[in-house]
This record gives structure tokens, sequence and C-alpha cells, in this order.
DNA sequence: CTGTTAGCGCATTCAT
DNA sequence: ATGAATGCGCTAACAG
């Protein structure tokens, strides 16, 4: 460390009048101290402009103060909204967060837990990914695990996320009381427990509606914004019409706008569209894309909420947050 | 820290049959050490997987090892970019990079780079925001510290950026080959080097040309996207014509593309259209927006490899990187 | 080349 | 309530 800390918990004893140990009791509050000796600590704290060496203290206490954070894409502004809430929910604790970017890529999301484990982290934060609770607790063992956005199948009570099935219901639902039979829809990668649930609320919605499902509205992609343009092209190679289509995310809805515009398909002229996230871009597009909002930066809040409470050995159950439809103009003109 | 890794060094002395020193020579690799009993250290740390304790070795060096990367928004894909290039420039070393989000609000910069500092950062990597060179080496004292993006005006060698002049110019350029006379520019926020020296660019192209500058055609914007939607309002507001329009950044000519739409006016056809950055939803847009690319990747790398370097004591210059003009359909037309 | 000896700065016993 | 002593795990200066 360039910086020379050189004041030490031994400097401020010294000029306080007192041990070390006092110093670290009143520092760290965890024994009473007669009120004369905390006063002079805290001013000569603030006289020497004391900063307690993190290494030290760890080293001693054997606990880091470090929350681990892995996001799968510190570029995607749902999961920066996610990790802003975490940042602010630890913010004036002890616990400092450190980020780790998993990519989408389950290999790399394996090294960036391990890399975190080795500075030692106190507990870890997983934003989405292909990793399941199980496979990362095996990687982490004993440390607190939260999962946030992608519910981890059995093992829910730590799991921050909303309820997949009932927004997509939403979603979908909107689009018919619009008027559209004919709805389409492009799966996130079924592999991923919050694509299955966004399948199913749309399903539901339909079934509800006294709707037949057409399997072959049905496109499954990956997420990634080009499937999106790869899923409204297999659709229309086959052949099939469709007014409306609701896509499991922005990034896929993005894609399949870009698609339609390629074709000369006017939106929401001849298709309406529903995304989901909310991304910021959305707002934004040609036209306002119609979308689901998640809550991100109340989920992020919420995982660091609850991340606190497992440190401190309490148990409580995480809130269930829910989202919410925003209208825009991709879904404007009902038929 | 939840996990036990009670396996220490003085374990895998003992297995190996030396001391503990020893262990600690042929893990750091600062002096030789025989070849049976370097073996021996190495077979004894792969068969008890141990797993160095980064606050112990810290504690001792007064190395943290840790560089602290300040970005602006986790959820730009252009500073992300440029993380993962410092990521990727940074694994295989003993660096490991934590990072902060400063929001582009220096205040937060501020309180972001206190809160590294008291891990005790090796190193400091700053991408864009308001905070110049001396400002902060003010907050950080002696360890190294690379900009990156925004050069630090007296500091350029210790600044990772692009010829914002050239490429301003080059984009200009472009719309004066299409056969475009009257063109427009947004600004970003002029108390920023970038946003002048992309205007110098811009001016550089106009008066090759031999065009007349008009003050006018000008507006100065935040570097946000709202800024671009008022821009142009203003600019229409002013009752100027103009055919073509760029702007000092994607997010503008997001804003500014919006706004259009909204007027009914029609790109590229009335107007055509230049943005910076070659953010991904560029690409995505309707229609695909014409852009600079900064060689994100490529400036992170750079800016890791700067930082190895000065960490070693090293004094290398760092490699200028260009910007790339990427040419699509919002300037197709010419006129 | 390598073992021994001291700390790094702090938390946490143990006494008092 | 508080000082003294001990150790967290590792590196580095000191001898050989």
């Amino acid at each position: 460390m360039a910086t020379k800390d050189n004041v030490t918990i031994a400097d401020i004893a010294q000029r306080a009048g007192v041990s070390a140990s006092t110093v670290s009791r009143v520092l760290s509050g965890t024994t009473h101290v007669a009120e004369a000796k905390r006063d002079a600590v805290l001013n000569a704290v603030t006289a020497l402009n004391y900063q307690p060496n993190v290494f030290a203290r760890s080293l001693a206490s054997g606990q880091s103060m470090i929350i681990g954070v892995l996001t799968q894409n510190f570029g995607s502004p749902f999961y920066d909204a996610i990790m802003q809430g975490v940042v602010k929910g630890l913010t004036g604790t002890d616990y400092f967060p450190i980020f780790a970017d998993g990519q989408w890529q389950a290999a790399i999301e394996v090294e960036a837990v391990q890399a975190m484990l080795r500075r030692q982290i106190d507990g870890l934060v997983v934003l989405g990914g292909f990793l399941g609770y199980k496979e990362v607790k095996q990687l982490i063992g004993d440390i607190p695990l939260v999962m946030v956005v992608n519910r981890a199948n059995g093992y829910e009570v730590n799991s921050i996320f909303i309820d997949n099935v009932e927004a997509a219901y939403l979603a979908t639902r909107h689009l018919i009381e619009l008027g559209h039979r004919r709805i389409g829809h492009i799966c996130g990668r079924l592999d991923h427990p919050d694509a299955r649930d966004r399948r199913l609320g749309y399903l539901k919605a339909l079934e509800e509606a006294g709707i037949q499902p057409d399997p072959e509205l049905v496109i499954e992609g990956t997420f990634r914004r080009q499937s999106g343009v790869l899923a409204l092209e297999m659709l229309l190679s086959r052949g099939k019409s469709f007014s409306a289509l609701f896509a499991a995310n922005d990034q896929m809805a993005f894609g399949a706008r870009l698609a339609l515009y390629r074709r000369g398909i006017r939106v929401p002229e001849d298709v309406s569209l529903v995304g989901f996230d909310d991304e910021p871009v959305a707002a934004f597009m040609i036209p306002p894309l119609t979308t689901m909002r998640q809550p991100a930066i109340e989920l992020g809040l919420e995982a660091a909420r609850f991340m606190l409470a497992r440190l401190k050995g309490e148990t409580i159950r995480p809130a269930r947050l829910k989202a919410e439809l925003i209208v825009r103009e991709s879904t404007a003109i009902s038929r």
C-alpha cells in the first residue's frame, strides 16, 4: 500500500492514554468502556485521522467484511440497477461489495466465484446466471449465499425473485385485451427456470382466454438480442400468421423489432410487441416498447438486506416483489 | 471467513520438510530454491490444496495486490467493455480488480475512491468521470493512477485515450462527403475535454470543406440521452434548417433520434445522424446508427498493461488508440 | 541457498 | 472496566 497509513491503533492508544485493547474495544463497540476514555479515544481518532487497516482486522477477526457479487454482465442496465441496489443496501454497514462478471458463461462464473473466494468473501450474492444453488454452494462451502433474479429451485428461501409466471401472464393478457388472438412467444433458454415460468404465464393467459395455444408460435431463444432476430425469421419462414409477439426479455424484443423492420413489417400497425425487463432503451425504441418492469433496485436492496440478516445469524424470509407492466406505443393499436 | 482455510504455510512446510520461509520463497518466486525442496513444496501445496491467505500476505508485505477501477456506470456497454479489458489484462497476474461506480457524479466519485482507498488499493484506474488527474491524485496520494477515456490535461503520460479531435473530424467529414453542408452538432458537456475536442474536430472538418460554421447549429448537451431530445427541440425551435447531425455520443444520438421520430422527421431521408461510441444498441436502432467506435476492450487492456508496468516501477508510455467510423443506415442517403 | 527471528496491525483471550 | 499477553498467516531482514 503506497499510502503511508502509519497511524495505528497503538498511536491513538498512546495519545488517548489508554491501552491498545481499549481502543480496539471502542472502535468495535463490543464492550463497555468508560465515557472519559471513550471520548479520549474518539478524539484521538479524528485528530490523527486514523484509518483502520482492513487486513490486520480481517486477519485477526477471521472476517473479511467483503460481500462478493457475481453479475452476468456489467454492461446490462438491468443488472446494473440491481448492483446499485446492493451497493445502496450495503452502504452504512461495515460490509463492502466486490463485483465479478460471469458473462453468461457457466465456466466463467465458476472462475469468478473462485477468484472471489480467494479474496475470502464473507458472503456471495449471485445475480442471474446458469449456476444453480447447489452448484454454487458446492463451490463456496458454508458462507451465506443469496440468489437474485433467477430463483434457486428448492432453495426459494435463499432467493430474491419476482413471480415470473404472473408477470408473463399479465404481459400476455394485455395483448389479449387489445384484441389479439394469434400471439407468438419468444422464450428464453428453456434450461433456465425464468424462461420456463414465463412460458407458463403466457400459456396460462391464453388458456384463460380460451385461445388454443399453437406450438409453432413459440420459439426458443437464448435471451440474447441476436436470437430475437433469428426467432422472428423462423416464425416468418413457418408461414404462420400472428398479430402480436411477447418476448421473454427486452434484448430479444429488440432483435425481433429489427427483423420486423427489415421485413417491412410495422410495429404496432402490423404486429404488437411486448418485452420484459424495461431496459432503458425500451423507452427510446422506435416505437417505444411495452414491457414488464422488474423492480431492479429493490431486488438489490432486498438482497443486501437479506444477506446482512444472514450474516448476523438472523433468519428472515425474503420479500417477494412484483413486476409491473409498462404500456408504450409498441402495443398502441388494438385490433 | 466462514470457509475453514486451516491449511497454512506451516502445514505445507512441515509436509515438505522445509521451513516456512522456504515455502514463502517458492510461492513468491523471489529467491532461488533447490530443485528438490521446490518440488516438495509444490507437491505439498497441491496435495493439501493450499490457498494463501491474502490478508496475512498483504499485512506482511504491505501490498494489497488490489487495483481499484472507478467506472461511471456499470450499466454502460462501453464502460463495460473497458472493464472487461482491464479484467483480461489483469488475469494471470497476482493483481485483482475491485470496481466502483461513480454514476457520473463528482461527489459519488470521491466517495467511491475513498471507499476503495480504505481497501488499500495498490493502484487506481479511473474510467471517464469529471474528476481531473490532480483532484484524484490529491485524494489517493502516491499510488499509481491511470486515467482512461478522458485525457488528463497535462498528464497525458498517465492517460489512455483516443484522439477525439481526429475522430470527430472523421465523423463530420463523412457527412460532408455525403454532400451535407448544413450539419448540426450536439456537444457533450463542454467542461469536459472530450466534448471540447470533439467540437474542435467537427469545426476542423467544416473549415477544411470551406463551410462557414453556424454557432446556432451547435448545442451543448450533457452526454445523457435526454439532453439529445432537448438539443433537437432547441435546434428546431430556432428554426434553423439542417440536413445532418453529429452527436458527441450515442446516448445523445438516441435521444435526438427519438425527438426526430416524434416530430415526424425521417432518418436518414430528412436528416442524417452520426453518433459516437458504437454502443451495441446503435446497430439495432431503427435505422441502425452510423457512429465512431472506440476500441474499448483495447483501452482496458492498455490501461491494465500500463498500470502493471507502473507497479513494477517501469516507465512506459501508453499506446495511442484510434476510433473507427462504423457506417450504417442512419447516413445511408446522400444528397 | 535456507532456517531463525521479528514483526505487519488488530482482535481476543486472560487476568486484574 | 481495562491492561497485558498471545496469535491470526505471512514476508522480510538477519544470519549462517
